[in-house]
Order: structure tokens, then C-alpha cells, then sequence
DNA sequence: GTAGCACTTCAAGTGAACTCGAGGTCAAGG
DNA sequence: CCTTGACCTCGAGTTCACTTGAAGTGCTAC
């Protein structure tokens, strides 16, 4: 019946226990069996985790996470399942998408030119061909001191 | 010669003063100017602060943007100015896009389908064509009570 | 039967990124 | 001169997402 303690689920999704515990006290993941006391989890909670996981590095809280997770009860009209959550945070994910897409060109665009710091990459034309040296323009915006 | 206000600055980029103040206390910013003890910001401030605020929002921490943001002294060797940064940046960025990608298709799956929960629409194959109704395959994990 | 280990609970602590409040300053307007 | 409003500093408070620590439990091995 494959079960599995807390200690694997942490090896599996590279989480510490007391994060898995602390999902669990906050309702994103459901409260497992007990056996002795002890946690046993099926191995769905290994995906959920997962998701949990990933959906924070993309900078939902946990708050959005749970309602994610969670969905609605099915008793609930279609349009207010997840769905409608799904509808509600595409946009954001999108807009995550062109940002980080925006950063890429950027941080790409870096690589290719002599700008000390970002701000020169954003501020000015610094596209390949210019090739201006550093030296030319820097040290425009902190005054003195 | 447009200089501005704390108040403008937070205006035009939607960030609280206070909240400006503390990068300038982070070093994020570079120290303005004060006249009769207040702040008087060049217009370059007003990319600095939207550069933070998207760089927050695609998860760097305030430490990576000052990194990024003050780059290097040009005295230091090209391979240690800001395309380093952005070198190492770049694989994170890219991570970020990927994971946003695959969590918009999600998103865009459960839009087409009748999962109650995001779990659902991972783990279970549930694409358009299937149509099981949501009954026929819910509640498999929580066990009893 | 006792040592060891992985687990348990619960409360308190941590770090990052701000936010808030108190008390004070500066320039303009009535 | 006095008020008003936007600003100032500084320290403390808040929120989020955990982490850490203390004290205890249950099973296995010796």
C-alpha cells in the first residue's frame, strides 16, 4: 500500500519536515493518517507538494495556494469551482511571464554590452554597436560623497 | 532642472515612501540629494525604483537587486562587472519563465476541464475528451476524519 | 529494560521586507 | 505669528513562511 513517513516525503520533495507540518497546520495539504502517532502519507502528497512548492517560487502565497488546492466543494455551481480561481490567476501568471521575460532580454542584453551596472543597461542605448567604454558615461546619477 | 519629492517619487511608481526611504537605507538607491533637509530625486530614480519592483516581483531578494543594481567598480576586471551577475541571474530567470509557463498551462488545462481542485488536474489525466464527472473520482486522499 | 532514532506537539524565535507611530523640521499661506 | 502639510528620523511593530527548541512517544535492536 506503499505509505510513506514524513521523513521520506521530505527526502522526495527536498522540503523539511516541519514545512510539510506546517502545510499540513495550515490546511494546504490534507491531515494524513495516523500510525503509532505518526504521520503516514499516501504518495499523492508527494504531487501536492510539489505543486505547493512550485507555485510558491512563482510567488503565490500560501493563502492563494490553499484556495487553489482546495477548489470548492462540488456542490458549489460549476462557475465558482477552480476554475474560476484558474480564470483569476491566469493573468497574473501571465504577467509574471512577461516580466521575467523582460528581465531574460535584459540580463541577455548585459552580457552583450559594457554597462557596469543595470541601470546603465536600462537607461541608456547601450546595444552592441555603440560600443561605448564604460568610462564614457558613468557616474551620472549619485553626485558626490 | 525636475527634481522631485519623496511623495512624487511614490506616486509615479506606486511604492510608499516609506518603502523608498528603506532602499535608499539598503543602499538600493543612491543617497539623494536634500534641500532644507528633504529628499530631492533626479528623474533616474524613478527607473531605479521600477527596476526594484519588478525585480521583486520575479522573486529576487532586496540583497540580489543591490547586487545587481550597483554593480561593480569599473576598476575591477570586465569579468567581474554586472555580466557576471547577470550570467549567474540568467538560469534563474529562465527557471522562472519555464515554471510559469507549465503553470499557465495548468491553468489553461483546468479552464477546459472538470476537476474540482488543482490536484485533480495533475494528477489525473483529465483532458478534455475523458468527461468524467467530478464525482467519479473525488476525495481519494483525505481518508477518514 | 534501556538506548537510539525517527517521529510527535506546541510555543517561541527568525529573517526579510516593509509599515507605523511619535515627535520634530521646514517652507508657504493667511 | 501660527497653522498646515509634506517631509524628516528612529525605533518598534507587523506579516509571512517557516525554523528551532524543549519535552515527550512509539518502535526496534541489543
Amino acid at each position: 500500500m506503499a505509505t510513506m513517513t514524513i521523513g521520506q516525503v521530505s527526502t522526495l520533495t527536498g522540503l523539511s519536515q516541519s514545512a510539510i507540518r506546517y502545510y499540513e497546520s495550515e490546511g494546504l495539504i490534507a491531515t494524513p493518517a495516523r500510525r503509532g502517532g505518526k504521520r503516514t502519507f499516501g504518495p499523492e502528497v508527494v504531487d501536492s507538494v510539489r505543486v505547493i512548492r512550485v507555485a510558491r517560487e512563482l510567488g503565490f502565497s500560501l493563502e492563494d495556494i490553499r484556495t487553489l488546492l482546495n477548489g470548492f466543494s462540488i456542490d458549489i455551481a460549476p462557475p465558482e469551482r477552480w476554475q474560476h480561481l484558474a480564470h483569476r490567476k491566469l493573468p497574473e501568471v501571465n504577467d509574471l511571464i512577461q516580466r521575467a521575460t523582460a528581465m531574460k532580454r535584459l540580463l541577455e542584453k548585459g552580457l552583450r554590452c559594457d554597462c557596469v551596472t543595470m541601470q546603465d543597461c536600462i537607461l541608456y542605448d547601450c546595444n552592441p554597436p555603440v560600443k561605448l567604454t564604460p568610462r564614457q558615461r558613468t557616474a551620472p546619477a549619485t553626485g558626490g560623497a
